[in-house]
DNA sequence: TCAATCCGTATC
DNA sequence: ATACGGATTGAC
């Protein structure tokens, strides 16, 4: 290599493709685009395709990546110099920066922000620690005979391992069976993928679900095989681990929500587990969710697609309407053997009559009875309770259905300060901001409106009465996390997602407080609710070996038949159409304008000009961002934009182009824009 | 008529 | 941030 002249006046260009297009690392809209820089000779060498170097970027030095080298620019003035490759490690593959820029369009976002999400922030010295030679090995250790593995209990499992086998791009949506391995299963996935020569990435919601996912795919794969990337490992672990996936050391990749970028190579199999987790959501710009992130990876790089869960979201359920995916499922049969056995107890039902020794736990006899048995029986018993703090929300003062606004189905709920006055104040949905004096509800026809509040804090401590003698334990909603309880005879309380895994399952669980769950103010609260009881539920020995669950909601709501069936799929289509029917996501493709009243305007002025069919809701008053710092009142508003399905990608653009225009005149007060949102407070 | 200065805009 | 181009101003 050449070396670099004192003098930058005698720099001379690279012989060859003297141009470099360069992702620059400026988050601004208008800014959103490759920039060319010559490449002078003595970094000709270093300067390939994915690096990171220094440029000039409007008079400062900023981080940017080398896309690629070209013959010439099209640029009609100047080209500045590359500064400095910043380290010859190619770290942004082709592949994945191809990601990130689909990513960035789907979510009219930009892709300096998906970029540093996707790539992990470097760490000099781990970059040039001497690898062990920890060879992967021919492909992988032939493990999993097909045939072999617990997906014969799934019709269409043996011919899903035969794709990924044979290195065919299959697209599946799985509900995993009650009780089911599911960690051992995907590991089998992976197994196959490996034994084609391809590579694996699965993503799971959090760390527990990491660690168990890891050992599976140790004891299915070796321990060099298979590498876990999570945002826990200190900062030179995880570049040290990332790296080993980036040089195709390890092929195999397990990981929560940021691992849904790494450059696995060559890519055969993308998996996500439980999709409807809120944490496959990305919190920070351009929220980005795992589903959605490893749709367009597979389609992109022509891998296959495992969208996987005990539960079934309406998103995956679109891929499998649409055609894109096939379902994999089993036969009601070996449902029916896997289950427990589960009863629903609802407010009104007669059999309310509760035990006395079990008043104060708020536990019907049959709940009681359930737990009793199986603690007779050696097993523990696990209670499933809401978590603290949700928002205040408004219910039929009957019937408890959530009270919804009878324009846009949003919550209903009181603008700003509770109602603790009385009846001064209108309740206003909090989606479109209409007022709505008039609440009528639609199950039951009462006029009555009812503000609910959640409380769980107490009942380990009573359960505790109820059971004299009996260890209580307690995992989340404050108490630590378990991620393990020995099988013995105790009571467990855990929060939805926070149940600890027991070897042997549980005798029988109770999921308390039903009604609070399906009472929040989300859209998405029966799928959301069904997916926790189906979490807890699969913990569950089976009938047979004596499993009961007791649920504490009215058996005639859908959600609850969904559950005592069993049936995930059925309840994703119903929910699917819903959403159709008051036109939310993912029926529709939708988009939240957030910021201060004039910004938002604009933002929505501006799509309008552009789209002038696109649908408004609101603009509405909002919370004030947490986030943007503490103190400052400033008034924010959101609007929601709805279109089609096929116009998602307009509308995307259309956000992108106003966000555009405004950063260009350095407007002050940021708006943030995200498509499909999950959470709408 | 030309240079100094201001302002808006692009940023390679 | 800084650099540049075009418009504007003021002195000769």
């Amino acid at each position: 290599m050449a070396r670099a002249s004192r003098n930058r006046g005698e720099w001379r260009p690279a012989a060859q493709l003297p141009v470099a297009r360069v992702a620059v690392d400026v988050a601004l809209a208008h800014l959103d685009r490759p920039f060319d820089y010559r490449v002078p000779e003595h970094l000709d060498v270093d300067a390939v395709p994915g690096v990171r170097l220094r440029v000039r970027f409007a008079g400062r030095l900023v981080d940017g990546f080398l896309l690629e080298r070209v013959a010439e620019s099209a640029h009609g003035g100047r080209l500045a110099w590359v500064e400095k490759v910043v380290s010859a490690e190619p770290v942004l593959t082709g592949e994945v920066a191809a990601l990130c820029r689909a990513v960035a369009d789907r979510c009219a976002g930009v892709l300096a922000d998906v970029l540093r999400l996707a790539v992990p922030p470097r760490h000099a010295r781990v970059e040039a620690e001497a690898v062990p030679d920890a060879d992967p090995g021919p492909a992988a250790p032939a493990a999993a005979e097909p045939a072999d593995t617990g997906w014969r209990r799934y019709p269409r499992g043996p011919a899903l391992l035969d794709a990924l086998a044979g290195g065919r791009a299959a697209h599946a949506v799985w509900q995993a069976l009650p009780g089911e391995d599911w960690p051992r299963r995907l590991a089998e996935a992976a197994a196959a993928t490996a034994g084609a020569g391809r590579g694996a990435l699965l993503v799971v919601p959090d760390q527990r679900d990491l660690d168990v996912l890891h050992a599976a795919c140790v004891d299915v794969l070796g321990k060099d095989a298979v590498v876990a990337l999570s945002a826990e490992l200190g900062p030179a672990e995880r570049y040290r681990r990332w790296l080993a996936v980036r040089r195709g050391r390890v092929r195999v990749v397990v990981g929560t929500r940021s691992a849904a970028f790494a450059p696995v190579a060559p890519l055969g199999l993308l998996v996500v587990w439980d999709d409807g987790d809120d944490l496959h959501a990305e919190p920070r710009a351009p929220y980005p969710q795992v589903r959605d992130v490893l749709v367009l990876r597979a389609h992109a790089a022509g891998a296959a697609l495992l969208v996987a869960g005990f539960a079934r979201t309406a998103e995956a359920h679109l891929l499998v309407e649409s055609g894109w995916a096939r379902e994999v499922v089993a036969e009601r049969d070996s449902v029916r053997v896997a289950m427990p056995r589960i009863a629903a107890i609802g407010e009104s039902d007669t059999d309310l009559v509760r035990d006395p020794d079990a008043r104060a736990a708020r536990l019907p006899h049959v709940a009681f009875e359930a737990a009793r048995s199986a603690l007779t029986g050696g097993r523990p018993v696990l209670v499933q309770v809401p978590r603290s703090g949700y928002v205040p929300y408004l219910s039929c003062g009957s019937c408890r259905e959530p009270a919804r606004c009878r324009h846009c189905a949003g919550p209903l709920g009181f603008v700003g300060r509770a109602p603790e006055s009385g009846g001064a104040q209108l309740p206003h949905c909090r989606w479109c901001g209409r007022a709505d004096g008039g609440f009528r509800c639609p199950a039951c026809g009462s006029r009555r409106l009812r503000a609910g509040v959640v409380g769980a804090g107490r009942t380990a401590e009573e359960l505790g009465r109820a059971f004299p003698g009996t260890t209580v334990r307690a995992s989340g909603g404050g108490a630590a996390v378990l991620p393990t309880v020995a099988p013995r005879p105790e009571l467990v309380v855990a929060t939805p997602g926070a149940e600890p895994r027991v070897a042997g399952g549980y005798g029988a669980a109770l999921l308390l407080d039903g009604w609070a769950l399906l009472s929040r103010p989300d859209l998405r609260v029966a799928e959301e609710t069904l997916r926790r009881w189906l979490g807890a539920v699969a913990l569950v020995v089976p009938h047979r070996d004596g499993g009961r669950v007791v649920i504490m909601a009215d058996a005639g709501l859908p959600v609850v038949q969904a559950l005592v069936r069993w049936d995930p799929a059925g309840h994703a289509a119903s929910e699917l159409a819903g959403r159709a029917e008051v036109g939310f996501p993912p029926a529709v493709r939708m988009a939240a304008v957030e910021g201060g009243p004039t910004a938002v305007a604009e933002v929505v002025d501006a799509v309008l000009a552009d789209l002038p069919d696109v649908e408004v809701l609101g603009p509405v008053e909002i919370e004030p961002d947490t986030a943007t710092g503490p103190g400052d009142g400033d008034v924010r508003e959101r609007a929601l934009l709805r279109v089609p399905r096929t116009a998602g990608r307009s509308l995307a653009a259309a956000l992108h182009a106003a966000q555009a225009a405004r950063t260009a005149r350095k407007a002050a007060d940021p708006v943030r824009v995200r498509l499909d949102p999950v959470e709408l407070g």
